[in-house]
DNA sequence: GTGCATTCCTTTTTT
DNA sequence: AGGAATGCAC
C-alpha cells in the first residue's frame, strides 16, 4: 500500500517527512496532531527506516493510542506489525515486567488502584500512630505522589520537607514504600520512578532500550512531568530521533506534576531541533476560534500563535443564564432535543462540565426528557466494588506477596471471618516469615478458627486452578466457588447490575483468553489496572457527558458547557494562585475548542453545592469572550469583574496589603492549623504561635490561607 | 461478628 | 445531598 502524503497540508508533510533528529511540532487544537502522527508513524515504516519493534509512540491515553493503532492498519493494513503504542504506565509495565527485578520488583508485582494506594497511606499512618482524623491521608498521598513524579526517593523526600505538613509526609513516604514492597505492589507513580531508576541506574538495560528504539514520538508533551521527561529524553539520547508533540495552551494536568516547561524548553534540550507550527484549524468555525483566543491570550506564560481556519463566520456563542441548576440541565436537555429533531445526530453533542459532581443533575434530566446519553469517566470501572472484588482474587492467585489484596476479600462473601481473625493470621505470617498468602497455601494448620480453615481449603483449590484454567474460566470458578455470584443472587436490581458487571469484566479478559492459563492472567491484570474508564456502550445514538478533561482530544458539532460561574469555572480552590489560575484558563480554551459550529455556555444564578445554596457570578471566562461573538438568553446581566485577582501583579500587591495588615499579637484564623496569635513579621514570612496542637509556624504571607480576626 | 444508625466529610481535574 | 466511616446494639 502507498501512503499518499497530498492527504497534508504543507506543514504537515513536514512534520511526517521530518524523521531524523529532534522535531518539536507544535499543534494547535484541531490542527490535524493525530493524523500528523499516524501518517509518520506510518511513513516510518513503509520507508523501512524502522522495524515496528523499534519505534516507541507515547500518547496520552489508553485510547488515544487505541485510535492510532487503528489508523495505522488503516493506512497500511491490518497486517502490520504494530510499535510499542501505549501510555508511558502501560509502556512502563511492559518494561518492568522484562527488567524490573534490577529494581528489586519481583515479576508478578500488583499495581494498585488510587483506592489501594489510599488504603496504604492510611495503614503507614497507622503504624505511624498518627491520626488519620488530623491528617487528611489523600492529601499526604497527594504529596508522595508530587513527589514521586520529581524523583524524588522515600529517603530522600525529608532533605527538601519544609513545614510541618512536609515533615508528616517525609515520615509516612518510607513506610508507604515498604507496604507496597511488603506487597509486592507499585502504584501508578511508581511504574514511572522505577522505570527512571532502572534506566538512570543499570547501564545494561538502558543502552539495550536506548538501542531498541531508533524512532520516538510523544504525544501531549506539554502535560509530561519530571519523571517522563527523564524518561523519554533518557531513551533517546542513542539515536536522537525524537518528536514531541504538543500545545502549551492545552497543557491542564499541572495538578498532577505536568510541568509546561518541558515543551517550552525543548529547544534548549536540543538547540538543533527542528521546529513545525501547526496553526491551521480543520474543527472550529472562525467565531469559535476568536471566543477562544480571547480567553487563553489573557495568560502571560504561553507562546503566541493564533489558529486560523477557512471556515469564516458561524453561528455566535449561545450564553444561557439560568435561575438554577435543574433549569440549566433542563434548557440544555431540551435544546438537544430540538437539534435532534432538525436531524442533528447525537454522536456529534457533548455536554462539558468542569467537575464530575455536576453529572448527576445533568444525568437525572435526561432520564426525565428520555434523552439517550453515555457519560465518560464519572465512576471508573476498576472503582466498582465487584470489580476491585474480583480483581483481589485474582490479585492473590498471581501475586502472593499481595496480602492487602487478601485482606479485601477474605471476608467477602461473609464467611465469619473478622477484623480480629485477621489481626492473629497476621501475626502468625509475621512469625513465620511468610506473607499471609502463602501461609494459608502452605496447608499447615494455622488457625485454630474454623472459618478461617475453611477459607484456606478454598484458596488452596482455586491457587491448583490457575495452571489449567484461561483468565475467562478462572473469573468464572472464582465466582462460583467462592459463593460471589450466590451473593448476589438476591434478585435487586443493584445486584443484577453488579452481575452484568461482572460480565463485562470477563468479556474484556476474553481478549487473554488465548494466551492460556498464567500468562493470560498476568496480561489481563497488567492492562486492566491501568484501564481508566468504563465505555458505556448505548444502543444508537446517544449524548457524551464528560469532565472537560476527559475531553480533550475530542471535538463535536454541538457543545454544551455548563456552570460557567465563579467558584466552579474557575474553580475556587485556585482563586490564591494565579498560575492555577492560568491553568484553569487554559482548561476553557480546551473546552471552547472542542466545538465544531455551535457552543452553548450556561450558568445558573443559584447552584446548590455541597447541600446549601449558593448564588455564583457569571464566570470570567464568559466575560473575556467580545459581546459581539455573543448572543444570550435568558436574564444574563453581566459576568464577573475579577480583574483584580487575574494578573499576578496585583494579586501580588494584595497580599502586600495584606502584610502590612498584620502586627505582631494579632489574631489570625488559619484554614488549617486554627487561630493563632502573630509573633513578627520578616520579609514576606510570618510567625504565629498555634498553640499546643502545631506549634509555632513560620508561613508564607503570600499563600497562607490566613485571616484576621 | 454482623447489621443498623448516626456523624462527618466531601468535590477539581486523572494515568 | 450523598457516601463513607464510626459507634452501638444484637
Amino acid at each position: 500500500m502507498e501512503l499518499n502524503l497530498k492527504d497534508l497540508n504543507p506543514e504537515q508533510q513536514e512534520a511526517v517527512k521530518a524523521t531524523e533528529g529532534p522535531v518539536l511540532i507544535l499543534a494547535g487544537a484541531g490542527s490535524g496532531k493525530t493524523k500528523v502522527l499516524t501518517y509518520r508513524i506510518a511513513h516510518i515504516l513503509e520507508q523501512k527506516l524502522a522495524a515496528p519493534e523499534e519505534i516507541l509512540a507515547v500518547t496520552f491515553t489508553n485510547k488515544a493510542a487505541a485510535e492510532m493503532k487503528q489508523r495505522i492498519a488503516k493506512l497500511l493494513g491490518d497486517s502490520v506489525t504494530l510499535p510499542w503504542m501505549g501510555t508511558f504506565h502501560s509502556i512502563c509495565v511492559k518494561i518492568l515486567k522484562r527488567d524490573g527485578h534490577h529494581v528489586g520488583l519481583g515479576a508478578n508485582f500488583s499495581i494498585y488502584d488510587p483506592s489501594d494506594q489510599q488504603d496504604t497511606v492510611k495503614e503507614a499512618m497507622e503504624r505511624l500512630k498518627l491520626s488519620v482524623k488530623e491528617i487528611n491521608p489523600r492529601a499526604v498521598h497527594g504529596h508522595i505522589s508530587t513527589a514521586k513524579n520529581e524523583l524524588v526517593k522515600p529517603a530522600d523526600y525529608a532533605n527538601f520537607a519544609n513545614g510541618y505538613f512536609q515533615e508528616i509526609v517525609a515520615s509516612v513516604y518510607p513506610v508507604y514504600q515498604e507496604i507496597l514492597r511488603e506487597n509486592n505492589a507499585v502504584d501508578f507513580d511508581d511504574l514511572l520512578m522505577y522505570t527512571a531508576e532502572l534506566l538512570q541506574n543499570h547501564a545494561q538495560v538502558r543502552e539495550k532500550y536506548q538501542r531498541l528504539f531508533k524512532y520516538i514520538m510523544v504525544d501531549e508533551y506539554q502535560d509530561t512531568n519530571n519523571a517522563q521527561y527523564v524518561l523519554v529524553n533518557l531513551l533517546a539520547k542513542e539515536y536522537r530521533n525524537i518528536c514531541c508533540v504538543g500545545d502549551d495552551d492545552q497543557s491542564i494536568y499541572a495538578f498532577r506534576g505536568a510541568n509546561i516547561r518541558n515543551i517550552l524548553n525543548f529547544n534548549r534540550d536540543y538547540p538543533d531541533a527542528k521546529v513545525v507550527k501547526l496553526e491551521q484549524n480543520y474543527r472550529s468555525t472562525q467565531k469559535i476560534l476568536d471566543a477562544a483566543h480571547a480567553v487563553v491570550s489573557k495568560n502571560k506564560n504561553r507562546t503566541a500563535k493564533k489558529l486560523w481556519t477557512q471556515k469564516a463566520g458561524g453561528d455566535a456563542i449561545t450564553v444561557f443564564t439560568a435561575e438554577n441548576e435543574r433549569q440549566e440541565a433542563e434548557w440544555v436537555v431540551s435544546r438537544i432535543q430540538q437539534l435532534e429533531k432538525s436531524g442533528v445526530d447525537l454522536e456529534e453533542v457533548a455536554i462539558l462540565y468542569r467537575t464530575n459532581a455536576q453529572s448527576r443533575g445533568l444525568e437525572e434530566a435526561c432520564v426525565r426528557f428520555g434523552l439517550a446519553y453515555r457519560i465518560v469517566g464519572g465512576v471508573r470501572f476498576y472503582e466498582r466494588k465487584e470489580i476491585k472484588d474480583i480483581l483481589a482474587y485474582l490479585r492473590v492467585l498471581y501475586n502472593p506477596a499481595d496480602d492487602a489484596s487478601l485482606k479485601r476479600i477474605i471476608n467477602v462473601p461473609k464467611r465469619a471471618i473478622g477484623p480480629k481473625a485477621v489481626v492473629d493470621l497476621q501475626a502468625k505470617a509475621k512469625l513465620s516469615g511468610l506473607s499471609m498468602i502463602k501461609l494459608l497455601l502452605s496447608g499447615e494448620d494455622v488457625s485454630e478458627s474454623k472459618a478461617i480453615e475453611k477459607f484456606a481449603i478454598l484458596l488452596r483449590e482455586l491457587n491448583a486452578s490457575v495452571q489449567r484454567l484461561n483468565i475467562v474460566e478462572l473469573i468464572g470458578h472464582i465466582v462460583e466457588q467462592t459463593g460471589y455470584f450466590e451473593m448476589l443472587r438476591d434478585g435487586t436490581a443493584e445486584n443484577e447490575a453488579r452481575i452484568e458487571n461482572i460480565k463485562e469484566l470477563i468479556s474484556v479478559a476474553a481478549k487473554y483468553e488465548e494466551a492460556g492459563p498464567v500468562t493470560g492472567l498476568s496480561m489481563f491484570l497488567d492492562e486492566v489496572s491501568l484501564l481508566e474508564e468504563e465505555v458505556q456502550n448505548v444502543e444508537g445514538g446517544a449524548v457524551t457527558m464528560m469532565t472537560i478533561h476527559a475531553a480533550k482530544g475530542l471535538e463535536f458539532e454541538h457543545v454544551f458547557l455548563v456552570g460557567m460561574e465563579e467558584g466552579l469555572f474557575p474553580h475556587s480552590r485556585v482563586f490564591t494562585d494565579p498560575t492555577e489560575l492560568e491553568e484553569e484558563r487554559r482548561l476553557a480554551y480546551v473546552a471552547i475548542t472542542r466545538a465544531k459550529h455551535n457552543l452553548y455556555m450556561l450558568h445558573a444564578d443559584s447552584r446548590l453545592y455541597f447541600g446549601s445554596r449558593q448564588n455564583n457570578l457569571v464566570s470570567r471566562f464568559v466575560g473575556d469572550i467580545p459581546e459581539n461573538l455573543r448572543s444570550h438568553e435568558g436574564g444574563y446581566t453581566k459576568a464577573a469583574e475579577w480583574e483584580a485577582v487575574d494578573s499576578f501583579d496585583d494579586w501580588k500587591s494584595a497580599a502586600e496589603d495584606r502584610a502590612v495588615d498584620l502586627s505582631p499579637g494579632d489574631k489570625v484564623k488559619h484554614n488549617y492549623f486554627g487561630v493563632g496569635t502573630v509573633l513578627g513579621i520578616k520579609d514576606d514570612m510570618v510567625k504565629i504561635n498555634f498553640g499546643s496542637a502545631y506549634g509555632t509556624k513560620e508561613l508564607a504571607l503570600e499563600f497562607a490561607p490566613l485571616e484576621k480576626i
